[in-house]
DNA sequence: AACTGTCTCAACCGCGTTAGC
DNA sequence: TGCTAACGCGGTTGAGACAGT
């Protein structure tokens, strides 16, 4: 019997070792080709777990600690326009990530079904359509909404049963919905009227939100780096000559047996 | 102090999309 | 043009921290 000795891939929680490692790479071969990274790197993750350790963790623009109420107000009000899109609301929110908004998400949902549980008397039950934020089985029936709103039904009824600092703008979706969506607009919350509201929200977190959006390349890094607090481990690896390293250079200087030695 | 329930957040998984060949 | 690998996104899970009893 053959017995395949086999380098498992390695999962759970990253070392700070694994962090630093990563961030070398990264520095040198820039975001992308993460299975490639995860390759050379040493580390046996895959490139997935790498890319989101990168995103969610090692991104040296990424802000730390909770949301602030401005930031929770956005997600609720961007959350009514574009549903479970998480990524879409993150853009929105610099240095939010994805993972951390749906997070939020899943927490005030939560908070917002066991009020409402409490609240309301055990014999309502037709009324609590959403228990659970992450209950998604009860699906939304398919509505004809234009695709802003249509957007928004993909995470079941639950997030419009429960939505609850927005109130007036989740009532009114609501009420659309059940109307069978014809009357998007006109129902005293008309889309000009959201749009604004995001609008003049958007303006408030304009010039942080105009570098958010450049910080996907290099250029936007340098710049949006320098004013958010970044990474200790960004620090320790960031240097100059990381960043200037061709990768056919390093391909050439480097075996990639042993590049993981001297990042 | 010990136990239990709840919350938070990091990480994984599956699937759809995109890019490269 | 079809195939494949890589990427990106949304859903879900689980461990650790924290609060309440």
């Amino acid at each position: 019997m053959v017995i395949m000795v086999q380098e498992e891939v390695r999962k759970g929680p990253w070392t700070e070792q694994e962090d630093l490692q990563l961030v070398c790479f990264v520095g040198l071969f820039g975001e992308r080709r993460w299975d490639f990274i995860a390759k050379v790197s040493g580390l046996n993750r895959t490139g997935k777990s790498c890319r989101l350790r990168w995103i969610n963790y090692l991104h040296p623009g990424l802000k730390r600690g909770r949301l602030t109420p401005q930031e929770e107000r956005l997600v609720l009000e961007l959350h009514s326009l574009w549903g479970n899109r998480w990524s879409r609301i993150a853009r929105k929110l610099p240095g939010r990530t994805d993972n951390e908004i749906k997070n939020y998400w899943r927490t005030h949902m939560r908070k917002k079904a066991q009020e409402r549980r409490r609240s309301s008397s055990p014999s309502s039950s037709s009324s609590q359509l959403c228990s659970s934020p992450s209950t998604n089985n009860i699906k939304p029936p398919p509505v004809s909404l234009p695709e802003a709103a249509q957007n928004t039904t993909g995470d079941g009824e639950g997030w419009l049963q429960d939505y609850g600092a927005s109130g007036d703008l989740a009532v009114q979706t609501r009420e659309m919905k059940e109307e069978g969506g014809h009357a998007l607009i006109g129902i005293g919350y008309p889309m000009d009227q959201i749009w604004k509201e995001i609008a003049s929200l958007e303006e408030v977190n304009s010039s942080e939100i105009v570098v958010s959006e450049g910080c996907s390349n290099d250029q936007g890094y340098s710049s949006y780096c320098s004013s958010v607090v970044t990474s200790p481990l960004w620090d320790y690896c960031c240097s100059d000559t990381l960043w200037k390293i061709d990768e056919e250079d390093v391909k050439m200087l480097l075996p990639a047996s042993g590049m993981h030695d001297k990042c």
